[in-house]
DNA sequence: TCATTAAATTTCT
DNA sequence: AGAAATTTAATGA
């Protein structure tokens, strides 16, 4: 797939005006805080861009030291292991953060992000963001809440991978990936990222095949309801499923 | 229970 | 048609 170059997109897919970028920056959940002044004072120095999907946006030969604050679409964040094998570590939304492996932001320096769908991205230098967060402490603590979230979410990854069935693996990550994702339908919840059995896999540590069994077991039960990259799942009854077989 | 291997089949572009 | 995604089946740890 295309590998995507940051910053050099000039004349494509930048954001059209400095107006439409504004109201993209006061949008970012980091900066609800921050006044329109300080905001457009942002809007001049922060490049953002419109990246296709598919494209990779930072791979572990870039520079690290950049925040990439995700406006619109979604990114998965993996890692390639020696034998060559991706792990997805997650999916990210709107509003989320990634990249910038120093004094903030969250991860390794060996990770991938790419562009699952379209998506709408700001790069800011870290120095910048220390910068503002020690002049706006309000910045500083909306970044804490994205992370801890973050933290929460792999600790519960952990936990399920640690003990138990990839049966239990696979409900524990549709239900988490509906609560970021999900878009109620009728007694189902589909979820609104288009992933492979191999993507699914790949999350929980198993194979495409073990996977593409459970979920059409999971399917015959009613829990789920798949189709091709497409999945919805019956959250009361994982729920309960999950709670009593512990 | 589940990874692995192999192969067939379906669905997308 | 060709590629990608999904499914099925057999085998062994």
């Amino acid at each position: 797939m295309a590998r995507f170059r940051w910053p050099r997109y000039k004349t494509k897919g930048v954001a059209r005006t400095e107006g439409d970028k504004l109201w993209y920056l006061s949008k970012i959940n980091l900066f609800v805080d921050l006044d329109k002044a300080t905001l457009r004072r942002l809007a001049k120095v922060v490049p953002m861009v419109t990246v296709p999907r598919g494209s990779t946006i930072t791979s572990p030969s870039d520079p690290s030291g950049v925040l990439y604050l995700l406006k619109r679409g979604r990114v998965r964040l993996f890692k390639i292991t020696p034998d060559g094998h991706e792990i997805t570590m997650a999916v990210l939304g709107d509003g989320n953060v990634f990249g910038a492996t120093g004094a903030v932001g969250l991860g390794s320096p060996d990770m991938y992000a790419q562009a699952v769908d379209s998506c709408l991205v700001c790069a800011m230098r870290e120095e910048d963001i220390s910068g503002l967060i020690q002049k706006y402490p309000k910045v500083g603590l909306r970044l804490i809440g994205v992370l801890s979230q973050r933290v929460r979410e792999l600790e519960g990854l952990v936990e399920s991978l640690s003990h138990e069935s990839v049966k239990g693996r696979i409900m524990r990550l549709l239900l988490h990936l509906s609560s970021d994702f999900g878009v109620a339908d009728g007694e189902y919840t589909r979820i609104d990222v288009p992933l492979t059995h191999e993507d699914i896999a790949s999350m929980i540590g198993s194979t495409r095949e073990t996977v593409t069994a459970t979920l059409s077991e999971l399917n015959n039960v009613g829990l789920v309801q798949t189709g091709r990259r497409k999945i919805a799942i019956q959250r009361a009854g994982c729920e309960a499923q999950l709670a009593d077989t512990q």
